[in-house]
DNA sequence: GACAAGTAGCTTACTCCTAAGCTACTTTTC
DNA sequence: GAAAAGTAGCTTAGGAGTAAGCTACTTGTC
């Protein structure tokens, strides 16, 4: 047994197998452990980008700008698509960070229907320094596992994420 | 090489590496995926309890006093802590529950302050259903993986949540 | 080349959450 | 046993998202 003493998960899988035996509750396991990581290492990655004045939905429009290259410029529609967000919670989001003087939005040049969004030099600046103090508290939070079971949990979860497609 | 081609997360690290060469991004390989996993299978898992007319959120807060056991009852505190929810969130998720007849509040007999929240026969013969359809979209999603990797995953997981608490 | 269909971005109404502050009650301290 | 401190649940104000619908513009079809 290498195991320590059972965790919040194990407590809510052994609860149900008291009140319904029944249930087969292996998923519990794998996406209940899932979802509370992604929460809490979300939460702290969102108190790391915090001194920088962005949250971690800004930051990943800046991030997004940034890591496409030079011309750091894309349309709202490509990023509202790569964020899967709306439309509209898109045009809240290049409010603020054009106010704030992270990007700018000049009409495309090619179809007056559309922007472009381009990342200023205060923003890229400013990602450069956050996308690496994400980055630690990440890293922080896997200094428990060696690094080789980093890469198999790494495997694991892109093979689960190919079959999550779609779902 | 197991691997089918380059999904969207390895596809970001790519771009980072390309703007970013000096980064160590091995934590988005893990940390890129949990986030995507989470997102895609909870709005699944959504969509399985829409037929029973409640949300993800609202699940949870019936699913808790379902697996408490009898009497299937609970304080608003005590809900609101196990779910990592404010008080205020809490009281609204409670009016809409009790509303639609799944659930009641009734005074706590030895603290004047305090409520106790219990299932109603609706809302406990409504769970057992709803918690069956989730958990059959989450086996689904698993369908992919052999019964071995599941619990490699698992254990892994496991391990990450132990380290990632108080992060 | 006119007209239907499609697309880009924004606005509005709504939902659900948090943070802060409230009242009422209980527990601790002296 | 009175005062101080703590706790329970609710209310309010504000933030950020979605869904639906708008205008303006572009593309495809005949």
């Amino acid at each position: 047994m290498t195991e320590a003493s059972k965790d919040a998960v194990d407590a809510i899988i052994d609860q149900w197998h008291a009140v319904r035996p029944d249930l087969e509750t292996t998923p519990m396991a794998v996406f209940g452990r899932i979802y509370r990581i992604a929460r809490t290492v979300g939460d702290a990655v969102e108190r790391a980008y915090a001194p920088y004045g962005i949250s971690r939905g800004e930051f990943d429009v800046v991030a997004t700008l940034r890591r496409s290259g030079a011309p750091y410029t894309l349309s709202p529609r490509q990023l509202s698509a790569t964020l899967m967000l709306t439309t509209g919670g898109m045009t809240g989001r290049l409010d603020k960070l054009e106010k704030a003087g992270l990007l700018f939005r000049t009409p495309d040049p090619h179809d007056r229907r559309g922007l472009r969004v381009t990342i200023t030099d205060r923003g890229l600046a400013l990602i450069d320094e956050a996308v690496a103090a994400g980055l630690e508290v990440q890293r922080a939070a896997l200094k428990g596992l060696g690094e080789e079971e980093v890469a198999v949990l790494g495997g694991l979860l892109r093979k689960l994420t190919a079959d999550v497609q779609g779902a």
